[in-house]
DNA sequence: CTTGACTCTGGACCCTACTCCAGGGAGCAG
DNA sequence: CTGCTCCCTGGAGTAGGGTCCAGAGTCAAG
């Protein structure tokens, strides 16, 4: 068995020796074995753990979700809770996008009646603006 | 002309008191007139000036953007300057819109792929991604 | 005068996901 | 042994946008 110091393991699986402390701290991963003299050692599973923490990041999973992941495949959970989760994210997506999505139109169609001259003063953007209605989206 | 202390503006523009402080300290808002007392009075354009702060975060603007919109109100700013503003976040939107939408759409294709019955071991959700390829998207 | 609601200030704290730092050990090449 | 790089810990700092608090002063009603 090969054993890796934190700063290979880090750099194996991309990501800093600080945020690998930080994860192990924070719980995503169980606490290294150390060697005589405190060292933290890696094997390649641990490797592994911290890549699929990256790429679970990089799919839009925050920390905590992950570390739900985690525990499913550590605690045997089923294939059933893997895929609730995977659900629930999407949901949140399509909450964001939609979201996003009418922010983004809204102000483009300002932009558009805005012929980009003169003051600010009836500036039709400005005014738009001021005309948004509020009270239903709440971030 | 009618003042208003800070509570009766706050409710008036549907903001918490402490938020009227924190965006006069963070320079969103001129400095309020005080009483003799050192009470802060607000007037009514104090209050849109607080509703039009709501409605342009509504619209995804930064508190940073809406400083630099309200400060081309003020300072006789240009319709191009406020265009160019207005084109810059639709530009970011779209950006974070595209790529939330490849993160959805990647886990969506993972999610399908899963029946939703078994063991975590195998799940095609969890080994999906492990075999996410990073490098590309950042954030 | 008392009570209760309101306001003042400065500063601490929340969240997330790190990132950096100081002050000290550990490991290894020459 | 000297350097150099790596590692340890605990704690602080970052960004963004607030929120909350203590301790003290103010205001209006009864």
């Amino acid at each position: 068995m090969t054993w890796l110091n934190i700063g290979a393991a880090a750099k194996a699986a991309g990501v800093k020796v600080d945020t690998v402390r930080y994860y192990e701290r924070s719980g995503l991963l169980p606490a290294a074995t150390r060697t005589a003299t405190g060292y933290r050692r890696y094997a390649q599973a641990d490797v592994d753990r911290l890549r699929f923490v990256r790429k679970a990041k990089a799919l839009g999973f925050t920390l905590e979700d992950i570390a739900e992941l985690l525990r499913l495949q550590d605690g045997g959970g089923t294939r059933a809770d893997v895929r609730a989760r995977a659900r629930s994210r999407i949901h949140d997506l399509d909450r964001k996008i939609c979201e996003l999505t009418a922010i983004r139109d809204a102000l483009s169609a300002l932009e558009h009646r805005c012929q980009g001259r003169g003051s600010v003063a009836g500036c039709p953007i400005i005014e738009g603006v001021q005309a948004v209605s509020l009270s239903s989206t709440k971030e």
